[in-house]
DNA sequence: CTATATATTTGTATTATACAACTATATGGA
DNA sequence: TCCATATAGTTGTATAATACAAATATATAG
């Protein structure tokens, strides 16, 4: 059985991507790595560059960087863990969520445009099936 | 109203692209652009890069560095346009062809691989609505 | 025949990322 | 207790994908 929905799938997957990824920059004044590490800290709460790095799948060096950024731009404190002196603790400023909510809402007017002639069934049912891919990956990889 | 499916489609989005950004590095041997340079050639044939670019939405620049690495690889030929004699048309070498097929392959393996334990039904589903954002993205940018 | 438009390439810059080397601190075993 | 090793984090270096601006060569319209 060579399956069609796989093939359709594998088809949108890359168009859609591109798609976002290049859109997002004309609307966002704060850019992907930066919004995402910012709704991190403020889903999950304060954590060093370690546990970010696990959570987010992204090199320790990486969120170093990207924490360094918006430490510098107010938006998170970095905070010395008094257990561990090695160790640090980034928190979200009220600065950094009021910019995150900020963005948060433009990201969504947007989707909120494109999607506006969707039915509630089919919007319902898309967000439903982006998260059951991301958990059925996060699954595969630490089962 | 203040639309659930949007909140969840918005906050599933980023972590599905990271996911698959990340993760098909591992896989792949090709890299994104090159897959979807070489996918657009096998599908819609030659084609310079201007139009390339605005099929693809890039810059000429991009896909003109891009396709030239692809050129090196002996992925493509370009081919000088004969009715002008500033233009060029890229064209999928059978090498091309090859390598783009066993990418493919490689891409649908995983996939396969992730959604084994998906409904016939939901992945039918999943397909048809990302072929569906992807559209109606295409719709609101070109109407 | 010249001025402008067009197809493409190349120079330069930015962003996101990883890996490797380094620093500072913690911890476990002799 | 002290040293060897492990760990948290930062910084140096490299790469890939991208855009914008400048440059080149050719086409086209008045």
């Amino acid at each position: 059985m060579s399956d069609e929905s796989l093939d359709l799938i594998e088809r949108q997957v890359t168009d859609f991507i591109r798609r976002i990824v290049l859109t997002e920059k004309t609307y966002s004044n704060l850019d992907r790595s930066a919004y995402i590490l910012l709704r991190q800290l403020s889903t999950y709460g304060p954590a060093g560059v370690k546990t970010l790095a696990q959570d987010l799948h992204l090199d320790i060096s990486t969120v170093s960087r990207q924490a360094s950024v918006l430490v510098n731009k107010k938006y998170v404190e970095k905070i010395p863990n008094p257990d561990d002196r090695r160790a640090y603790y980034y928190q979200i400023t009220d600065v950094g969520s009021h910019e995150l909510e900020e963005n948060k809402q433009k990201r969504f007017d947007r989707l909120s445009s494109i999607l506006e002639d969707w039915s509630d069934e089919d919007k319902k049912r898309f967000g439903e099936l982006l998260k059951k891919y991301n958990d059925t990956v996060n699954e595969k990889l630490n089962p």
